[in-house]
DNA sequence: CGGCAGTCATGCCCTTTGGCTATGACCTCC
DNA sequence: GGAGGTCATAGCCAAAGGGCATGACTGCCG
């Protein structure tokens, strides 16, 4: 029964709330007005709501039509980050400028990067290859791809680097969780001691975990599921199947909604800064260093502590060596 | 050209990376093998990219279909949220637990508040009216809803209430802006000075911010466009049309991938509890009681203080009462 | 070695969807 | 009272998308 709504109808819906007509709308999308009205009609037809008050003189959204456009939006947005990130998928090969960027860079930052430096040079084509934090130093050194973002704890040897957002690992349970009752910070010794959800070994989530908790003294973490996306991982985690380490940036609105709920850890600093890094040589020019722009404007330090974790404020204090 | 991918078929390429098999994901799905085959090739041919591995034993996802279906997931996640949020209007008149929420709260918080009872009561019908701040008192003395969420500064009298998230309204422009490169605070003097884009009168967003303003002895803010919803603020500013006071809750996603950058204000207060209200004489019990569980739950003060506004910590004091 | 149980792709048929054009009803302003 | 705007409806048609039947290939196991 469900049949979800198609996106070009959503659109149409935001539109029809932006340009206040039906036929306005649908000439910016390139429709006939009576297939928009029909569209519209069915959209309403499939949510079972009234969505727009249609007048002789135009057309409003009901109340109800401003709360689905806004949902609306929501979607649409996402969408986009899609479509700009399977568009610098494709044009891997031939584009101007190729990116390299691990699993959390390219799902949460990438599209919304790229988007941003297509929007002030549409002509520009940019080739996007997501891969591990890893594997980004050979795709430079061999020339395959112009610049690299990597989220391992150390800048690797041999290219240049330049912080351009900072990240922070967060422990993270399901609203339910006894973690979430507790009034003091977790301890390291509790949280190696917990089964984990984690990333593989090799990602930069995990390298930056495993090295964290070497520096805080303690051993190797617990893991109870190994998963190979930050996406994955949170799913995990929202199931119910236990806790998990994983950057802020893939639980963001997690968090904002308290789908998960994050708990505070003492005596470590899963602190991490998200790199541009490049062959040594080179300078940078043209989209490269455009790029590399967009991401210092946007990855200001501004936004860094968001997430502070807790009625306990995350240490910021170095950990204590044993 | 572009022609969106519809909503199932990501489904479906998501289903298939969880599953490992095409006929498997077709069979959760309620489709025929042919039928996935076909929808995931198209989806290929739209997308331009060779999205799953297709062996004899099995299908994986290729690095490519990994990047998208941890895109796709993000689109399907706002999707549900608009699914169970439009069945909670659908639903406003014959529920059995109706709620009246503020334009805020019903945009960002609500689906998900719902979509959780709902996972624990699938069977309980929940109607959602989404109205302004200011009229939920009403609604809830005339029996129209058993439970309100306000954004207000204060509790409305005569109601009972519980502080069940905390929000905070923050100064967001767009990445260019020149209160982006600025070292110190921004004085609430030069915030009344600037033109900004704001909420309507009478929106709670608004009243928060008019009171603090007088609280802290400034004047009324200068209107440069008056909007009736958060997302349409927030595409003002991302337009580049001036810069906005905006709930967080609203802005979350934006603020995580750079779209958007907030600015430290000093010498004002701009938190805000968000509460939820019921007619004191009653006694929670039932449905109500337990959404409001849920909202207890995931609203854990742990979450409030997420963005803290800058290199400047937000000032916690409050404001010099002149 | 020869079934059997899996996988996926293809070809054919049919229903539904969604676009267009043409038209009509209604409001408002000149 | 026409002109220019809104929206809805009807009829037509192409394309999308579903199901069934079938075929090709792999791997397992008797």
């Amino acid at each position: 029964m469900s049949q979800l709504p198609d996106p070009e109808s959503l659109r149409l819906l935001v539109l029809v709330g932006d340009v206040g007509s039906l036929s306005g709308a649908a000439a910016q999308l390139g429709l006939t007005q009576p297939s928009a009205s029909k569209r519209l009609s069915v959209l309403e037809r499939r949510l079972g709501l009234v969505l727009v008050d249609r007048t002789r003189r135009g057309s409003q959204l009901t109340d109800a039509g401003r709360a689905v456009a806004g949902w609306a939006q929501r979607v649409l947005q996402e969408m986009e980050g899609l479509l700009t990130g399977t568009e610098a998928l494709r044009t891997k090969r031939d584009a101007e400028l190729r990116v390299a960027a691990s699993m959390t860079v390219a799902e949460c930052l990438a599209p919304g990067w790229i988007g941003e430096l297509r929007r002030t040079r549409p002509e520009l084509y940019v080739g996007l290859q997501v891969t591990n934090s890893e594997q980004v130093p050979a795709l430079l050194r061999s020339g395959a791809v112009d610049l690299g973002f990597v989220e391992s704890p150390r800048a690797p040897a041999g290219l240049s680097a330049r912080q351009v957002a900072r990240d922070r690992l967060l422990v993270v349970v399901a609203p339910g969780h006894p973690w979430t009752r507790r009034r003091r910070p977790l301890s390291v010794a509790e949280l190696v001691a917990a089964p984990l959800v984690l990333r593989e070994r090799g990602s930069g989530t995990r390298e930056t975990l495993d090295q964290a908790l070497r520096k805080a003294g303690a051993g190797e973490p617990l893991p109870l599921l190994e998963l190979g996306s930050a996406t994955a991982v949170r799913n995990a985690v929202i199931a119910g199947t236990g806790p998990a380490v994983i950057s802020e940036l893939a639980v963001g609105a997690d968090l904002a909604d308290g789908r998960l709920v994050s708990v505070a850890v003492e005596g470590i600093d899963l602190r991490r800064d998200l790199r541009a890094v490049w062959a040594s040589g080179r300078v940078l020019v043209g989209p490269a260093a455009e790029l590399l722009a967009v991401t210092r404007r946007r990855g200001k330090r501004d936004r860094v502590p968001r997430a502070a974790t807790g009625p306990h404020p995350a240490p910021p204090q170095p950990p204590p060596s044993p």
